[in-house]
RNA sequence: GGUCCCGUGGUGAAGUCAGGAGUUCACGCCGGCCUGUCAAGCCGGAGGUCGCGGGUUCAAAUCCCGUCGGGACCGCCA
């Protein structure tokens, strides 16, 4: 494919990029601005927040939103230009009536910012954009509430009635970025290991399964209904008996059950069926696409993911999805107390000790409810205790006694 | 389907239990001053049927009933 515009090889269109794009390149570190140079056009030569040092006396063009303006009489106002890039000073000298949300297009020069003026918490905050030009492209009425950190404070119904405003957010812009990476990286993991994208219908008969569909009437057949999939399941055994032998599928999932907290009518889940394997064969297919959408938020491979059996889980974890995070083991107690006085522990086959570091990992409390609460399956009792200064405190419970932290 | 909680200028909160003039705080907005700010600063100003309807009362943001909207949890979520 042909570039349209200027031979300049940093000028790539985004369909030779990716074809040129190699796997390795999949591992770029950092959600930021590293390929904006590719976004300039002929209106803007750079973003807003990837003017460095580097650009000092440049003549630059950027195009963005107004964040905050601080003037000072007449003759000297500092605008805070912004895109989905970050945010870029702008000293303006002329009396421009510039307001929040104005979208302007700047030209200007970049310059080393005064002594004593840099902003460190500014990754443009070394250098600004002086001698400004200034075109308003649209005017704005003030925002119902402000395109900062701060909006996170604000009811989320207010956010979502704008939420094009609410996108503008540095936090909803990166929060998409991700997602984009994310959702490549995966894509590219099961690429590699020669996996077929294979995308399955939408509009269905319903199928036998647990969740509530979501159902669509149909035009043509007045008084039936198409069923929208939960989940893809139905069609991707066919895909496998006719030879496909891998396949995935970035699956839209569509559930009519009644909302709780984070819990959505749609969601994405990665569907995947293999051919002529075994178990590890599938865990190892799966671990190359968790690992390369944890790189991708991160910017760091993590380290191959531990397997452990089933009974491994539940003997020194008590839970079949253990948080390897903390210490969470069970410590096997049952020799100490072979010959305790006291009941409720005499009779016992087996003693574990779970011990918990309180307060090291945020949720740890209702982490700690949940794995201890969940697996009651076989207990006949949970004692708890405390080390420290009210030591010695504690109590032992039979089940079903609702559980309650330390 | 159930239980509980919340609706107050553009935003976020006090005020409600214990009724007494739409009162307060922060942010935002408008105007003035201001040439190095970055949560700019200083001065002034505008902006609210207290979700809606009914009731009690001399008097209701406040108490009671209903209703609408929102949230949390339970049920539910192969």
């Amino acid at each position: 494919m042909t570039s349209r515009r200027s031979p300049d090889p940093n000028s790539l269109n985004i369909f030779q990029e990716i074809s040129l794009r190699k796997p390795e390149l999949m591992t770029e570190p950092t959600l930021s601005t590293q390929a904006s140079s590719r976004q300039a056009t002929s209106m803007r030569t750079h973003l807003c927040g990837e003017l460095r040092e580097a650009d000092i006396g440049s003549t630059v063009s950027v195009c963005g939103w107004v964040g905050r303006r601080r003037e000072h009489g007449e003759h000297l106002a500092f605008v805070d230009l912004r895109d989905h890039s970050g945010i870029v000073q702008c000293v303006i000298n002329d009396d421009v009536d510039v307001r929040s949300e104005y979208v302007l297009k700047i030209t200007g020069t970049v310059r080393v910012r005064p002594e004593g003026t840099v902003n460190d918490n500014l990754p443009t905050g070394k250098v600004e954009i002086g001698d400004c030009e200034v075109e308003i492209l649209r005017t704005a009425t003030p925002p119902p509430f402000p395109i900062d950190a701060r909006a996170d404070d604000v009811d989320e119904n207010i956010r979502l009635k704008h939420r094009y405003l609410d996108l503008r957010r540095e936090r909803m812009q990166k929060n998409l970025r991700l997602r984009s990476k994310i959702n490549a990286a995966v894509r590219n993991a099961m690429d590699l290991q020669q996996f077929v994208e294979v995308e399955t219908p939408m509009l269905v008969p319903s199928t036998p399964e647990g969740a509530r569909e979501f159902l669509v009437p149909s035009r043509k057949e007045p008084g039936s209904f198409y069923a929208l999939p939960q989940s893809p399941q139905l069609f991707k055994q066919l895909l496998m008996v006719a030879g496909v032998d891998r396949y995935y599928q970035m699956a839209r999932c569509l559930r009519d059950e009644d909302l709780r907290a984070d819990r959505q009518y749609e969601f994405m889940q990665m569907d995947m069926e293999m051919s002529f394997v075994n178990q590890d064969d599938v865990l190892d297919a799966v671990s190359e696409a968790v690992l390369a959408a944890a790189e991708a938020a991160t910017g760091e491979r993590p380290a191959p993911i531990e397997r452990i059996t089933w009974h491994d889980a539940m003997n020194r974890f008590g839970s079949d999805k253990p948080d390897l995070r903390f210490a969470m083991e069970l410590q096997e107690l049952t020799p100490v107390f072979a010959n305790t006085e006291f009941k409720a522990f005499a009779g016992a086959l087996h003693l574990h000790l779970l011990a918990l570091q309180v307060g090291r990992v945020q949720g740890g409390r209702g982490r700690r409810q949940g794995q201890v609460g969940r697996r009651r399956r076989g207990w006949r009792g949970l004692g708890r205790g405390r080390r420290g200064r009210r030591r010695g405190q504690g109590q032992v419970r039979p089940h079903p006694q609702p559980l309650r932290p330390p």
